[in-house]
DNA sequence: TGATATCCCATTATATCCCATAGGTTAACG
DNA sequence: CGTTAACCTATGGGATATAATGGGATATCA
């Protein structure tokens, strides 16, 4: 099982580059697709990633579930408000260059209102790439309220 | 599998011709017929297409289905109002030239309300084509719906 | 033979490849 | 045990390749 942990920041070169960490990377070398798919997260200002095949995980049971049903007919039409179409329209394909890099599209620095620096995130079976300062926000909020919950919960 | 991801842009040429772009082609290089199918969606104001060997799987279900079910006469009569027939009426075989382009027929034109740019949607096992304002209109309404639902589930 | 579609080549912006460097870490070794 | 060497990661930048687009010339068809 792939498994995406601890935070690093780096930088976004002139070009739009940014190196995706070692350590991330590394849980993506089985990967057929070597690079990542991203997209901005519909819950967060930030963006949304993992490998292809847990894309295609996805996708398959869609289809499956439409050719299953006897309903292929789905695969025609689709499904104007699932979430999995809505996700594979906003998702970009993103490869390493020789170095580890990928380039981060326009929508999605204006997704997670990425400046020159970025946070990538693990989050187990995927990661997040934040505004490193509004993550911190985030993260100081979500650490208050775990501890806010204990100690109510201790009393 | 392949699989159609990301939103892309391009401009409707005054020959009428239409970039399709180049991740998507990438997807069909293994394609007998070096193109893609084309239809109006019957859910949406958008085109909807694929490859070739889609089609025919989704064709040789339907006979399958026929047989199994022991309705030959179905397969000998047809069905005039199954989906996937009144689809194949309206489909079109819509061959690469040299750099990658179609030319989309005045049908598919009329269907989509298309004007000098097309929004190539990437929905996972097929793709479709869209009006860039229409596109944007439906995809900000189905973002909302899905936000709406997260807050509904969180709280 | 006129209209439409196909082929071929040119252009421009962008992305990709390749090489280079700096710093930190680990390994090797006297 | 301390010092040097090898390596890897993140980063930077020049050269190259590719994508999207435009347009002239050729082919095809009714």
């Amino acid at each position: 099982m792939t498994s995406f942990l601890s935070t690093f920041v780096n930088k976004i070169d002139s070009k739009g580059r940014v190196s995706v960490p070692a350590p991330f990377r590394a849980s993506l070398t089985t990967e057929l697709f070597q690079g990542i798919i991203a997209y901005p997260s519909l819950a967060e200002p930030a963006i949304d990633a993992f490998g292809l095949s847990m894309l295609e995980q996805l996708n398959r049971r869609v289809l499956d579930k439409n050719l299953e049903d006897g309903e292929f007919e789905k695969t025609l039409l689709g499904r104007p408000d699932s979430i999995v179409e809505t996700i594979m329209a906003l998702a970009h394909e993103l490869p390493f260059d020789g170095q580890g890099r990928v380039i981060l599209p326009a929508a999605l620095i204006d997704a997670a209102d990425l400046d020159s620096q970025v946070a990538f995130v693990g989050r187990g079976n995927r990661f997040q790439i934040w505004n490193p300062s509004k993550f911190d926000e985030k993260q100081n909020e979500a650490v208050a309220k775990i501890r806010e919950n204990l100690r109510i919960g201790s009393t």
